[in-house]
DNA sequence: GTCTTTCTTGACTAACTTAGTAAATAATGT
DNA sequence: ACATTATTTACTAAGTTAGTCAAGAAAGAC
């Protein structure tokens, strides 16, 4: 009988799925429609992503300006801006919510308000940690990873309408 | 009829109230107790944190060899080092787990495996967040923050054994 | 103008994590 | 012996995550 031990350690300053995907999705739109309108089911195929959760996390990008719609046949998904001018941090911060790793950073937003403020020397520590974080999300664009993919030799597919061709 | 929106914002690249608990409570130990022990139930009272709870975030940091314990009648928590030796970032990897942000990065630590691996350009920026966000906080003590709640006129409270004798 | 494709919107849910509570026990000092 | 304080293990309610499901609306093809 195998003693197997539930204490798997996990890391919880942890991105949730929906900005991993959100970051993953933005880029695949990016690397692999060349301007032309990305769908779902093709960004999800091909990032292993669920095309309905998908869905979910492209209706706030869309809102959010960072990507817009078209429906109908040969619709999609496209960029709303160039790829160098999307910073990855965006996505997060609408996906995510922001990056502060404590509510009473601004409690205003968390809707939470803390007594203790005056006398706690904690909360500038983990202010400026979210500040550093933010910082160098927003130094990251869609083109750098785009950049990267390029690098790392991933193949960008060649997109339907010209499939139909072949 | 009061529109009650149910948006309130949350940011979830957060740290758990065990990290926020366990900073103060070292911190606690640091300011208040005077190199003798620190009872659970000063601290549980000066921090407003659940008394039963931080014994929990305690056994964590004493396995961790970041304070000490004593049984018995005036017994307590104390630090296991100099204040200027205890690193915010230790605190936090022994009570959060680390500060991967996605599990990918370190696949043997958080027992999942993900076979993107080799084309997922995603991951070393998630990677180099982590890594900053651990570098920022291994450079904040427990000795600096003691030294901003003197600045901020923090009182320090009177240990239990002085009283005794007022 | 109907049909198909594709996005849009909102409701719903199972599994998991968090933030604790509770109770019995063991050590230590008086 | 007795009171005090930490130790260990088990348990739980509430909330969040990571989705699924279903009905609808716009746009182009025929």
């Amino acid at each position: 009988m195998t003693n197997l031990v539930n204490n798997v350690i996990f890391s919880f300053m942890r991105l949730s799925t929906k900005s991993r995907y959100g970051v993953r999705a933005v880029f695949d739109i990016s690397y692999h429609g060349g301007g032309d309108g990305v769908q779902v089911k093709d960004i999800a195929r091909r990032q292993e992503i669920s095309p309905r959760y998908l869905e979910q996390i492209f209706q706030k990008l869309r809102d959010a300006g960072i990507i817009t719609s078209k429906r109908g046949p040969q619709g999609g998904y496209s960029l709303a801006r160039k790829p160098q001018n999307i910073k990855v941090g965006e996505i997060i911060r609408v996906t995510e919510g922001g990056f502060d790793p404590v509510f009473c950073i601004n409690p205003e937003k968390s809707g939470k308000h803390c007594d203790r403020i005056a006398e706690c020397v904690t909360r500038l520590i983990w202010k400026e940690a979210g500040e550093k974080l933010e910082d160098f999300f927003d130094s990251v664009t869609i083109q750098d990873l785009c950049d990267r993919a390029e690098r790392l030799g991933v193949q960008k597919e060649q997109d339907r309408s010209s499939m139909y061709y072949i």
